[in-house]
DNA sequence: ATTAGTTTTGCATACGAATGCAAAGAAAAA
DNA sequence: TTTTTCTTTGCATTCGTATGCAAAACTAAT
């Protein structure tokens, strides 16, 4: 029958010293004498004391806790950055606020989020008004777009080099012979499929060639479906496919397989992107682009810590190196490089 | 330049009120005239205002926080939950605090929750040792414990019928024809795992069948590896697998087919355990035991939300009913039912 | 033994909002 | 108009911890 909540003063009391004396003792690198530290730890110990983090971060104006916004995790890429980010910043002692947000209320989860004190914000497959970035950033808080990024905003952000990695599939397919190449979009509005696509066609354009045309899949199943009906439909079809993320790749080749029987990579070439676990299984053995989702990690991690550290919010972007991953969804180049 | 942090006081001076006026303005049900209400929303609107959540959880007792552990995240169903119960919890007014737990720091970072004060616990794929457990109940903080279950332990547990899932895939290949049915279990320490296991010899046995083999996969992709070529590599075969969930049952059926050549179902029927999204691919389309995730989800929320409220953490375990579905890895039964 | 220097300690206050209580104000009843 | 009842309001206190400051205790030096 413990009392609701042990305070530092039931501490003191018990060992006979001042509520400061107990506060000491849980601050790193205050001054307590050895004797007076252990007569509180034994109090606290014995009396089950854990210090109140809430009461810590009022006074101390350090909450500890850094917001994670969300919007879907069925592109497997993002569960995976999940656990490395929350692992990363919680080895930094920070604890992770999550949230899963709609395409609508993101202002308003965002406003929520900022009345816990957040140190800072991530902002992972989900995308900040620019607004509303001002606002945090006047606050001061941090806040760092992952996969993605807003010209008018304050806010930093980390992404891989999409534009380049467009650019890359586009001569990997045309230097495989391929002669009717397709793309299929995700969420058109998205910064991250605005540059995989525009990089695919500035590389198409570079070896002279023009997309056969395209489609949008919107990031979901039943749009991959649709897009790639609307794509073999008729009487001529495309001979290779780029799909702006492996997540609607798979759904695509398995129509591609079961509604037109087509052969991949002999009959059509499907490239995707993301490189996503899944890309290795046999079924499906997907060419792709590789995310260095470590490398990106690890750069919005330090960006967001260093920002807060130095209570100077100035924007960051940091664009971080692709690279093509070769499997057997795709023809192979003939020629030598 | 707006000051670091606008508080309730410098709303109340700019609103000519006190300090209280605009806390109740602020508080639901609380008794404010038309007028104030007014004049203070106007000023709190123009100073950009937003009430700090700690301070009020400290006054009130209430943080609004729940703390939600998982291990990992490479199995896709919990993604899936991740998602639902997060969704769930934010619609009832809750944050969620979210910790990815290593097998060796659980108690350590419960520890480190409930420094903030969390109002509840969720762990789904993570394991609460018993004695943390107690301490938690002791300080009256409602624990779920979703798809997995500790006897000795006061939590609170979800989960689904794993021993009636294991039985009807005992039962289904027996039915099939099967003759030499095997095993491969995920962490043979996890609860889950046991009562699959448990409940798939039970099925045998009720049909006068004894498992055939069984090895260790481990929940990893190297585990279920090994495990399938522990039970191929000799002269004998098995002629059907019940993998202990679908995210290594894809793995044994990428090495099945890779390795050993086997067609699906015709030399060795697999079934797995989750429905996972990718079940349903063409490559796979895997004849697995479907976990009833939104019930599951709403068991665990609404146990967890009745014992904040209630103040009163009794113990409660849900099982909820399991569904085979049919696809295409494994054999159908012969005779009619 | 006295003084100067250093470390340890406790007091008091602050963080920002919520709330019991009593005073003030408004509305209703007399 | 006076009394009664109900609603609004502000004051003061509270939540649990951190921290500046001055007093106290201890150490070192003379």
């Amino acid at each position: 029958m413990n009392k609701a909540t042990v305070t530092s003063e039931d501490v003191a009391r018990a060992a006979k010293v001042s509520q400061s004396a107990v506060s000491r003792t849980f601050t790193p690198g205050a001054s307590v004498s050895l004797e007076t530290r252990q007569k509180v730890l034994k109090a606290a110990s014995e009396l089950g004391y854990r210090p109140n983090a809430l009461a810590r971060a009022m006074i101390s104006g350090r909450s500890g806790l850094i917001a994670l916004l969300v919007a879907y995790l069925d592109n497997h890429w993002y569960p995976v950055v999940l656990e490395k980010l929350s692992r990363r910043l919680q080895n930094e002692g920070y604890q992770i606020l999550m949230f899963l947000t709609d395409p609508g209320n993101q202002d308003q989860v965002v406003r929520q989020i900022l009345q816990y004190q957040v140190e800072g914000i991530v902002m992972a497959s989900a995308t900040l008004s620019s607004k509303l970035a001002r606002e945090c950033s006047k606050t001061g808080i941090p806040v760092v777009l992952f996969n993605r990024y807003v010209q008018s905003s304050p806010a930093s952000s980390v992404t891989s080099d999409n534009i380049e990695g467009g650019r890359i599939l586009a001569k990997f397919l045309v230097d495989g012979g391929h002669e009717r190449i397709a793309f299929i979009s995700g969420q058109e509005n998205s910064s991250t499929n605005r540059d995989r696509e525009a990089g695919f066609y500035k590389g198409l354009a570079e070896c002279g060639v023009t997309a056969w045309g395209r489609a949008v899949g919107d990031n979901c199943v039943e749009g991959a479906e649709r897009a790639t009906h609307e794509l073999f439909s008729g009487d001529e079809r495309p001979d290779a496919l780029f799909v702006a993320n492996d997540h609607m790749a798979f759904t695509v080749m398995d129509v591609l397989k079961s509604a037109y029987s087509c052969r991949i990579p002999k009959d059509v070439s499907v490239v995707g992107y993301d490189d996503v676990p899944e890309a290795t299984w046999q079924g499906y053995q997907l060419t792709t682009i590789s995310q260095p989702t470590d490398a990106m990690v690890e750069s919005t991690a330090s960006i967001l810590l260093e920002q807060i550290e130095q209570k100077e919010v100035k924007r960051r972007a940091a664009v971080l190196p692709v690279e093509l991953v070769i499997r057997k969804s795709a023809r192979l180049p003939k020629k030598k490089n």
